[in-house]
DNA sequence: CATCATTATTTCGCGCTTCGAAAAAAATAA
DNA sequence: TTATTTTTTTCGAAGCGCGAAATAATGATG
């Protein structure tokens, strides 16, 4: 509770603040608090400057940055990121490579994972940090244990163990999450009332994909970690999707699909593989310009996520729904029959009072939400433990 | 947890048993449940048969029946329902009254429910209890702190504060909850593996409900309990429902919607109030016998919950179902197209594998499912506070 | 029928965690 | 300087759960 108290408000909270946040006592903040400096966990910061009012001034306490790192890397279509993030949240260093994910074979992208980790592990930026987690983020499912990644549209191989894989290499935990649902963590640690208790990130890029918080905790499926909303019907044997089957919500408001729709090509039509961000930035650039068949597409694409937003809405109740990724930005032109779908559904009793918002670069999300799934897991699995695990790890 | 251990194991468990359901020491148990027994909360069971093994024989535990008392109230189309059931779960007594709820003003619906309670409090099978919650399920949404049924099916007034109303008229605590959910309790409460963690009941009916468990808890949305899965969008701008708006799940599934399509009527035409069960018994019959209109309006029923199972497990994955009510008699004549469907989403990738059940009586699940919900939160928020509170109690 | 073996339950003292009250520390205000 | 204020630490005390040992209640055995 202390470690989580001091990491989540971004200050330097003192012991006393921290007492008001946990609700705990004086004295237990003061004996764990000092255990914790002991163990090399917290430090006391140097923050002098807080307007001096009367009395004995308050210590902010701050985690050392020296305490541990993590490792983040993130996989998505034909790009592969890692960075070095230490104790503090601080991002040490970073590398992306762009790869052409599709047709990779399974051993070379596994390879090329594998060899990301091990620059970074042995880069010197790490040199002075243990690095006691990985967090692994892909584009698609993980399973519950967050071990496997079961499936992805960014390479025809699934079921790829990268958690046991990764571990057998480089002998750290490693944990294997869905990006959307990071980049939900991501938002909740922005610490705004929006983001406390109920709230859904939802990713707009070449495909759909969507991470929700419910009471203030991910929301993760019986099995695998990463729902599918992009996959949900929107009309049963509709348009061709990415997946192969027919009618996702994806066929209407993928990239592909909004490109596919405003050049008018039949709704069968392969979905073209990737698309650049400024061509994605030109057709909404023409469907502002006047109405014409990207309009049309962006229109449909607002159709087809308000149709099963509200499906959704009708199970899970409504809830803040954030954009996120280079759709976001043409939001304006998805807006208007969003609403109107959301509001002939039963999720919509109260469309007009949904709020959304945007967010144009997921990337950063995605690794920032990686970064404090692994951090806050060192705090909660190996700090909290108390000395012994901690002692364990200190001598070694 | 002791109480919770003795509530579970439908036995009687002696205090070594719940040493290996709790994981707790012998010497806690012991100490706990003979506090336990002294309030008048267990009591030692005297059953002796069991096969006489060697060395001390063990003394079973139960909940004592007088330790307190609940009511549970149910409200569905036209019908209303109150039980008296002891601390160990025995019914009591219990009462049932039909009425026309859809035409019935709201003061006179809510006067029905008050004098039943009423009546049910001042009956002496009630003598030596002290009743310590009411449990009132209705057809509809309950908002999430379990205070008001927000919206119902079964008459046009909405936003009844059930719970406020019989706490100043009788001054006992209440809880308002969903039917389906308490379906899913009641389920639960069964202990079969099949509802331990992940599974969900649909109530297929004049409407359609549906009950979610997930990671062995109740799932209840942000605002509502009691999602309404009966209103996921199957068909944007499709059949007419009885929420007034067009294409939900139930207006192709409800019984309504069945028999309006077994009668080759538009499928727009306004939803009859009520059909009784033996005239979709004998839909059924029809189906059974040959193809016909009847056998195809089952078909779209099975692909309407199809689809929509599909689109909702893309979202939360996949988890076994079971099917209540009138319409799980005929599942038979659901099943093949429903399978057809939700193999066709991304959510029924191992629809093979979905396991089905059926369970004709919802009644009697959701006064179970009542009870139970009540009694433990006499268990958790009551009892278990120890002494003092249940001194308290002990004393008035 | 006394004794042994076996299993269930209780008793007893210990260690851990948290708490409240009081003391100590560190600053400003007078 | 001294008083005041606020933060932090110190010091028993209470509550909870545990392990080890003691006690209880039975069937098996000679």
């Amino acid at each position: 509770m202390v470690i989580s108290a001091v990491r989540r408000s971004g200050q330097e909270p003192s012991r006393t603040e921290i007492t008001a946040i946990t609700g705990l006592s004086h004295s237990t903040i003061s004996a764990i608090s000092s255990d914790l400096i002991a163990e090399g966990i917290l430090r006391e910061g140097r923050s002098e400057p807080t307007a001096s009012k009367r009395g004995r001034p308050q210590v902010g306490l701050q985690l050392d940055p020296g305490a541990a790192a993590v490792l983040t890397v993130v996989l998505s279509l034909n790009l592969l990121t890692a960075a070095a993030i230490d104790y503090a949240g601080n991002i040490l260093a970073e590398e992306t490579r762009r790869l052409d994910t599709l047709s990779l074979p399974r051993e070379a992208l596994i390879r090329e994972c594998v060899d990301m980790v091990r620059r970074r592990l042995d880069d010197r930026s790490l040199a002075e940090h243990r690095v006691l987690r990985i967090a692994f983020a892909v584009q698609g499912t993980a399973d519950s244990q967050a071990r496997t990644m079961l499936w992805t549209p960014i390479t025809p191989h699934g079921d790829i163990p990268f958690a046991d894989i990764l571990e057998k290499a480089f002998g750290i935990p490693v944990i294997v999450e869905n990006d959307c649902n990071m980049m939900a963590v991501a938002l909740r640690w922005r610490g705004t009332d929006r983001y406390r208790d109920d709230f859904i990130a939802v990713l707009l890029s070449h495909g759909i994909g969507m991470g929700i918080v419910l009471n203030g905790e991910l929301f993760i499926g019986t099995q695998s970690s990463g729902g599918e909303f992009g996959h949900m019907i929107h009309k049963p044997k509709g348009a061709r999707c990415r997946c192969g089957r027919h009618g996702c919500v994806e066929a209407y408001a993928g990239n592909y699909a909004i490109w596919r729709n405003a050049h008018g090509l039949d709704e069968n039509t392969e979905p073209a593989a990737d698309i650049p961000d400024d061509e994605m930035l030109s057709l909404a650039g023409k469907a502002r310009a006047g109405a014409g068949p990207e309009r049309d597409a962006y229109e449909q694409a607002g159709s087809a996520l308000g149709y099963s937003l509200g499906s959704l809405f009708s199970v899970i109740d409504p809830a803040p729904v954030t954009f996120v990724g280079i759709g976001a930005t043409a939001f304006d032109l998805i807006e208007p029959a969003l609403r109107r779908a959301i509001a002939e559904t039963a999720g919509g009793q109260y469309s007009d009072s949904i709020v959304f918002a945007t967010e144009p670069k997921e990337q950063i999300l995605i690794r920032e939400g990686c970064a404090m799934r692994a951090l806050t897991f060192i705090d909660q699995e190996i700090f909290a433990l108390g000395s012994p695990a901690a002692l364990a790890l200190q001598e070694s």
